[in-house]
DNA sequence: TTGAAAGCGCTAACAA
DNA sequence: TTGTTAGCGCTTTCAA
């Protein structure tokens, strides 16, 4: 890997401003102890050279790090790429940079990410995706992200309650049960859930909600096939196989997650089977493309890029005594693939 | 923003391993003049110690900075977040930190973002996205990265050639002929455009393929309506609107990508038109969903994740003498989208 | 092959 | 309000 070259200094700003290196330095941060006469001046001074501080002397100097880290399953998943667009608009705002890194779903390989982060001396770290039922490993990094931020470093989670930090929440539950209702009103009886990985702190939660729904109406949870794959696309195909196999009478499929609504429904079209007319279908968070999908798809809202805005919002704001949680709404989002149970 | 604690220090290995701090960093750089016996030690003592040099001081002794900057468009845009999934893979498989940041398709602010991550001092430089056809500011993009090459870093574009260094090239124009040249087979002959923004190359490209196709035909492209809009979902929407006022007759519609083509077929669905019977769709890139769509798009596959793995790959390669091209390949993928021409 | 010491560019005590 | 100066943790001459 290449070496920086040489720079414009802040040495070369000051003495082009006739001022010292300490006041320079004021002036840019914008520390106070420094005239705002002298101050604007060295501004006016550092932009008309098109100064830009380095970022490393800054930060090993014991200034700020400037940069926020971002970790998530996977980019190119839309749920997680609308995050990422979100952290990285407030991010702009704010003139920060935004380190990305995967997780892969993997408990382990996300901590070796979140400790790398952290060796990087990033000053934010912003954790998207759900959680593990493992307790061990959420101990793990929940022990490594206090002490990052026992030496000052800001965290915020999105998806997730096991760790004793900042966290926006989406209403996984909530959600789950709105859909269960939904697909009750419809008259559906034999509903199928597509569920992703046991492991995962979302799928439980989602699951909550749509067993909380049939109790809700007095029916029995235990009757309804659960069938867990990943948490894909690709998981989503192979449960559905599994549900027409196993459970040709399903009426109604629930897919814990838009990825695994569209595998659900593409074999379904490949097995041609009627969508909502002999299965109705519906998702979860509804990524953009769940609108376009044929037929469009029945979903749960959740805001995502505002999810990755208020993550880091609230990662910026000082930091408060106890971890804050930030609720976000759902709403269901009711469109062709749903429809009344057939006979 | 917070900072950097206080934490294990090459010191603290040096020490532990009984050597001097050059030793030390001798060791673990991997730099020669150290016996392979003492140098295996003093890594096995920092692996103990989980050791991780402190970036921000090693950059600014003058080492190589160890994170690349990408540039894209919109990272919640399908086609840049799979680019991004490719750049993170090649990343993570090397220990290289990704910094993220948006151009919003806006040249200027795209130089600045450029200038930014220079001044941040990452080491290697990726630009994702089509290049613009302004040359006083691909000029001004070009005279930035020349310089932040000849300082030592590199740098590597994706489907854009104006900028003279090493490129990672899709096929735009002989992937807008075959897309062309599908539907002149179907039958078509008032086939319209959905373009995207007029200044970007990679319309341009992508134009002159499908214009080609005509001319290889002895038609006159003159005839066909070519409506630019934003080259987003949204732009699909409209330039159909303006398609199906102005040229009623249009029996196929190239949008000249698949966000583009997803619009097409929104708007095409919302008014009822049969597709592929009464009119014919195609895309371009082959985007994930783009299979899932309503009826499934035919398109031009990129292999997008690809893209992003060769492109920092390009990079990360000893600098030649001069840029280096790596075209990559098309397919065209027939799906439900297209059909013979009406009557 | 090893070690001592001089910076890299900046921030933050401390002094004036 | 301003300036002087001592580090931050590392790499890299230069000497041994």
């Amino acid at each position: 890997m290449p070496k920086p070259g040489p720079r414009l200094r802040l040495v070369d700003v000051a003495e082009r401003a006739g001022v010292s290196l300490a006041t320079a330095s004021r002036s840019l941060t914008g520390r106070d102890g420094v005239s705002e006469e002298v101050a604007s001046r060295v501004r006016q001074v550092a932009a008309e050279l098109g100064y830009v501080a380095n970022p490393y002397a800054r930060t090993l100097a014991g200034g700020a790090s400037s940069s926020v880290g971002l970790v998530v399953h996977q980019v190119d998943d839309p749920y997680f790429s609308e995050i990422a667009g979100g952290v990285i608009q407030v991010a702009g705002e704010q003139g920060l940079m935004v380190q990305i890194c995967h997780s892969g779903r993997d408990p382990h390989y996300e901590l070796r990410q979140i400790r790398h982060l952290i060796a990087q001396r990033v000053g934010v770290i912003i954790i998207a995706g759900s959680g593990y039922n493992d307790p061990r490993i959420e101990a793990e990094t929940k022990a490594e992200l206090t002490a990052f931020q026992s030496l000052g470093g800001r965290v915020a989670v999105i998806g997730r309650h096991a760790l004793g930090v900042d966290a926006v929440l989406p209403d996984n539950e909530a959600g789950g049960r709105a859909l269960g209702a939904h697909l009750l009103d419809l008259g559906h009886r034999r509903i199928a859930v597509a569920a992703g990985t046991g492991g995962l702190t979302t799928v439980t939660d989602r699951m909550a909600g749509v067993l909380g729904a049939l109790r809700d109406r007095g029916l029995d949870p235990a009757e309804m096939p659960v069938v867990h794959t990943d948490f894909t696309r690709d998981g989503g195909c192979r449960a559905t196989e599994r549900i027409l196999r196993d459970h040709p009478d399903t009426t109604a499929i629930i897919a814990l997650n838009d990825a695994m609504a569209m595998g659900v429904l593409s074999v379904l079209r490949g097995q041609k089977i009627p969508v909502p007319k002999r299965m109705s279908v519906v998702g979860f968070d509804d990524v953009s493309v769940a609108a376009d999908l044929a037929p469009s798809l029945t979903t749960v809202r959740l805001p995502m890029t505002d999810l990755g805005r208020m993550a880091l919002e609230l990662a910026l704001k000082p930091k408060s005594a106890r971890a804050r949680r930030r609720p976000t709404g759902h709403r269901l989002v009711v469109r062709d693939s749903t429809g009344p149970a057939p006979r």
